[in-house]
DNA sequence: CTACGGTCTGTAGCGACTACAGGGTCAAGA
DNA sequence: TCTTGACCCTGTAGTCGCTACAGACCGTAG
């Protein structure tokens, strides 16, 4: 085992591990800028500490609301000016509502078509395919 | 005007004005092999008839419904080959349609975090900001 | 004859990662 | 002490489904 005691700073290995973030991912968020670079060991290794591992905390949860990258920097930086953000912040969340809306509205259109091919088709054995033919005939947007 | 003799072959931007298909969307199908490469003038100019554009609008309904194009090179090689291909069509629809389902339970998990916080955060006066500090607080997934 | 639109090819960019390759570092076991 | 193997480093290339060029060619209307 590694060191692990946490006045020396954590490596990567053990933040991705309390996080379940990837390691890679972990330097993909430092190169894009959304963490800052942590300071490094006389060897160039990386060393973490807790307000490292909170932000990183804090992008994860965001993307699991599925903000966007550049939508969690608007909002790490809204964290970071700390002028009163919460309107801003909740502009940003509405507006992300609103996509996350049109998402389930675009999946719910294609679950219903899919549902209905799906139980035209049966049990398979017809000659002609629902799905197939579906697929021929129409088109939605033009 | 450019030449839009039907008996001559369509043109490109002809076959993506009739279709609402980009340009550039048509040749990168057939470069990724889910369109045939049209028969070209003596110039090297791209041909269409009927059957590439009802490929294209096979592929294009599809995409709508979300297929991939890895699933819809699947779906037009049953086409192809033309063996009762009901059953094996149904299956990949069957099976898009629950990533289609487990799609809408993410977003509405989503959906159900956001509407919540954007609540809270009231008229935005408010000096803590709940959508972040519950983006600071809680971490979902482990 | 020339201007302007279309077409051609090939390549690079997007977002959000993920997966190497090819090397360096470090601690534990023999 | 030496080796083994796990970890770290950097940089680059791949993923998906397009989209947007650059730089050249073609073809027709004025």
């Amino acid at each position: 085992m590694r060191d692990q005691n946490p006045a020396k700073g954590l490596q990567r290995a053990e933040v991705a591990r309390r996080t379940g973030c990837n390691l890679e991912t972990v330097r993909y968020y430092e190169k894009v800028g959304l963490l800052p670079e942590p300071p490094r060991t006389t060897s160039g290794y990386r060393s973490y500490d807790t307000t490292h591992e909170r932000r990183l905390r804090f992008v994860l949860r965001a993307r699991e609301l599925g903000f966007s990258l550049d939508e969690i920097r608007a909002l790490l930086c809204l964290v970071d000016e700390r002028n009163q953000p919460c309107a801003e912040a909740r502009g940003l969340a509405a507006i992300h509502l609103q996509d996350v809306r049109a998402k389930i509205a675009d999946l719910r259109r294609m679950e219903h078509v899919l549902k209905d091919v799906v139980a035209e088709c049966g049990d398979g054995t017809r000659l002609d395919c629902p799905l197939i033919e579906s697929l021929f005939r129409e088109t939605a947007v033009e």
